[in-house]
DNA sequence: CGGAATCCAGGACGATACTG
DNA sequence: CAGTATCGTCCTGGATTCCG
């Protein structure tokens, strides 16, 4: 059991979402279902490890939601539970600060070079 | 040089306040300037050293400040830059989910328990 | 008081191969 | 297509000691 003593909520936060992955990969989920094999092209550089395993740590923490589509062939859809969609305030919120995050360092960077 | 390709604006978000510490950090000082005493004690689990490496992180991005003011004790000050409130609602959004997110956790906990 | 330096363990993360 | 399984690396983070 995760049973621990929290004096900040930020690190709750922090503890679902945090890592490399799992912020991007809600991002994602967040604008519509995606399938296994999209995510892995949304996010060229995951592994199919740490891809799985970021999906199943979220999927326990009730923030998506996996289904299995019968068929010929497999096709298995990841999607935000009606929890999960509380989250995604947060995440465009992340996603608005990380381009404009971008767009101060470009800026930086462009008077570095004049000098 | 951290030059590198980015395909989504989150990926930098976690990259500048990722970490187990970092948020919670700067969540801290956006109410106030501390001290590094201060934030060690606020933050109980942290060790000097990954204070310290993250006031510096934080410090090289531009998000927070140092200031030393001199006298018979040293005394340090941390606080947000301008560009560093940028980020404020996006702590505080953080804050507010995780503790929604912990009143979930208690509830499903509580009707565990009664089956 | 506010650090720096060193050493070290554990877990996150990755590469590769294989499967129903 | 959507994964498992195994193995290995790296690097975050912690413990301890020392410093101006």
């Amino acid at each position: 059991m995760r049973k621990k003593l929290y004096n900040c909520p930020v690190e709750l936060t922090v503890e679902v979402m945090g890592g490399r992955w799992k912020s991007r990969i809600l991002w994602h989920i967040s604008k519509r279902p995606y399938r296994y094999g999209e995510l892995r092209r949304l996010i060229p550089n995951i592994t199919q490890k740490m891809l799985t395993q970021a999906l199943r740590e979220l999927e326990e923490d009730g923030l998506i939601e996996r289904k299995v589509f019968e068929g010929s062939i497999l096709k298995v859809e990841y999607s935000l539970t009606d929890y999960g969609v509380s989250a995604s305030p947060l995440l465009e919120l992340m996603s608005q600060w990380g381009k404009s995050h971008k767009q101060r360092e470009d800026l930086l960077e462009a008077e570095e070079k004049k000098g």
